[in-house]
DNA sequence: TTGTACGCGTTATCAC
DNA sequence: GTGATAACGCGTACAA
């Protein structure tokens, strides 16, 4: 239990129109900038600000008004993940951008234990944002639950549970994961494995089912590889494992950029060449892409616009004017073809 | 302009206190568990609140405390590096850490536009945050004047300009920087380079000063390259640049990770081979070190420690004992020597 | 054009 | 133990 007290006392309207010699009213609709203040008046109230040092408290403010201008940006996520993964960067900046635009603050809240969950359920009870843009919930968030309780404007990057009505915004992860492993196999290839990862998720789950897709009949399951996280190292260890079920193996997909730039650094200790012995794909078009040996090729998954869009669409509850789910349709990817096939 | 209206009514401590046929101020008693209630009316409350479904609101509570539970995390970062800056992602967590075990709510901001520094400026005047975390802020940054104005509780991540006299937390840049470059220099190196960065913040120019400190009358102001970030294609072109001034080039001080990642890469690319043809140091001990080849030596950094820090001496400040400046002490730092040496 | 007075939902200080 | 009731700082009808 922290035992602070209160913060020294600030200067608050009444001070003002005291020394501006007005009423509080007066200086109320200065400060909101409505019409109907005499010039005069306006500018004794301006000294009046200056010199008593006056800004407003929007604690005060959110009581009368109800509402406090701030969106949440919610992220729950494993520590490793949210260091990880560079996506999640892009898509704070992107919904960051909209919302500044539109004057509100974006805050960003982390959960990182069961503690923090029900703080940040808390939080978002306590009428401190208007609104909130959740990122990568499992599929049996207890805060969506929270969030549906207080019928709170959201909306989720990443497809939420089937059962859920709340809005989304995401991206075809089985359509994309199809189209990239067709052009992998288009390059020749004949024994085609994955290293999978975060089969908990949808985005995990569905990648997979876009390679399955594409393989048809030729898809082997020992042929695929499952982690729990997109992370780097999980390359490394799933290639060389991929090698040993396999070792003909000569296409890879995989399931993120950072899994793919850990199969490549395998394949290069184990003596292969990329891409003329094994050709391998990637997923995000994010930066690691651009820091391989050779240039990935890959899905690319437009992370800023998403977050944008998640954005755009909370606001749009808040305006009372959203839209049927999902929020803002699914986001275009596109095969981006570097030198790894 | 957004014209949202109010969100549905929400019950209230009133609305609990008829349902529980009690008066306001027990219920706010037991809500706060505090002692002196009947077991009787604790019990009937209880139940009360569960059938209207009373959540507490914060902005009320703020207003009347005048406290809110909440400290800001203030990240000022061109978008690259904050998605670069595997730092920040851990800072982050490590003051999410603290704050969360005294129950206070981690709020992060993060500026990316003039628009964004008003729009927080006016956020940290409104009371809601009691203290805030700042991290990466410019020497001459408006957010530390307003911050200093307000005089709301803050400590900063990084050495402030020497005018200033906000706690902070950091690390011994300088001496580091001494350390790891007398350590590549004790591999018998002749000709050794530095890929400076960041000049413009303490921990760039800090780095550079100890490696010239270490290298003393050897220093050659030639064999050492300018950037703007730490960032991976800094790296790459930093070491092409300096293979072209001093092609002898057998020692190189990358201050980052990041950048010593490129630069291994275009050493690689240049065909020379590490640490045989060169040798080469970093700084941070990211998770970049990790995933080069060969793994790289390195400067291990506390970043997680340097939030927990920062956030501790927050708190310290909320409680009334803050201590001097520096606020946590300057954090340990120790070179780990891996294979690029 | 300006002032008055009430409401926002809690906490805190009293008497009882 | 409990119940009124005055803050907390601001927005906003309504009256003047």
């Amino acid at each position: 239990m922290s035992t602070a007290g209160p913060r020294p006392r600030r200067a608050t309207i009444r001070d003002v129109a005291l020394e501006a010699g007005v009423s509080r009213g007066t200086v109320s609709r200065v400060l909101n900038g409505e019409p109907y203040v005499s010039a005069q008046a306006r500018e004794a109230i301006e000294r009046a600000v200056a010199r008593v040092g006056y800004v407003p408290n929007s604690a005060a403010r959110n009581l009368a008004t109800r509402r406090s201008q701030a969106i949440g940006f919610i992220v729950h996520e494993p520590h490793e993940l949210f260091l990880e993964d560079p996506n999640i960067g892009a898509i704070l900046l992107g919904a960051n951008r909209v919302l500044s635009g539109s004057d509100h603050q974006m805050v960003s809240l982390v959960i990182d234990s069961e503690r923090d969950s029900r703080r940040v359920a808390r939080y978002l009870s306590g009428g401190f944002v208007d609104g909130a843009v959740v990122v990568s919930a499992r599929q049996d968030d207890t805060l969506l639950t929270t969030i549906a309780r207080l019928s709170i404007p959201a909306t989720l990057v990443g497809r939420p549970p089937a059962t859920s009505r709340v809005p989304w915004v995401g991206i075809d992860n089985k359509g994309a994961a199809r189209a990239i492993t067709e052009h992998l196999v288009g390059t020749g290839r004949r024994r085609v494995g994955m290293i999978a990862a975060a089969l908990d998720r949808d985005s995990g789950a569905d990648r997979l089912a876009g390679f399955r897709d594409a393989l048809g009949p030729a898809f082997d399951r020992r042929l695929v590889v499952e982690n729990q996280l997109y992370e780097y190292t999980a390359g490394r260890t799933g290639m060389i494992e991929l090698l040993e079920r396999e070792p003909e193996v000569d296409g890879v997909f995989a399931a993120s950029d950072a899994i793919a730039a850990g199969a490549l650094d395998a394949l290069r200790a184990a003596g292969r060449r990329v891409p003329e012995d094994v050709g391998v794909v990637g997923f995000d078009d994010s930066s690691w892409a651009l820091r391989c040996q050779p240039l990935l090729t890959t899905v690319h998954q437009p992370a800023r616009q998403l977050g944008e869009a998640a954005a755009a669409s909370v606001l749009a509850q808040l305006r009372g004017t959203a839209t049927d789910e999902p929020a803002g349709g699914l986001l275009e990817t596109h095969v981006v073809v570097r030198e790894s096939t």
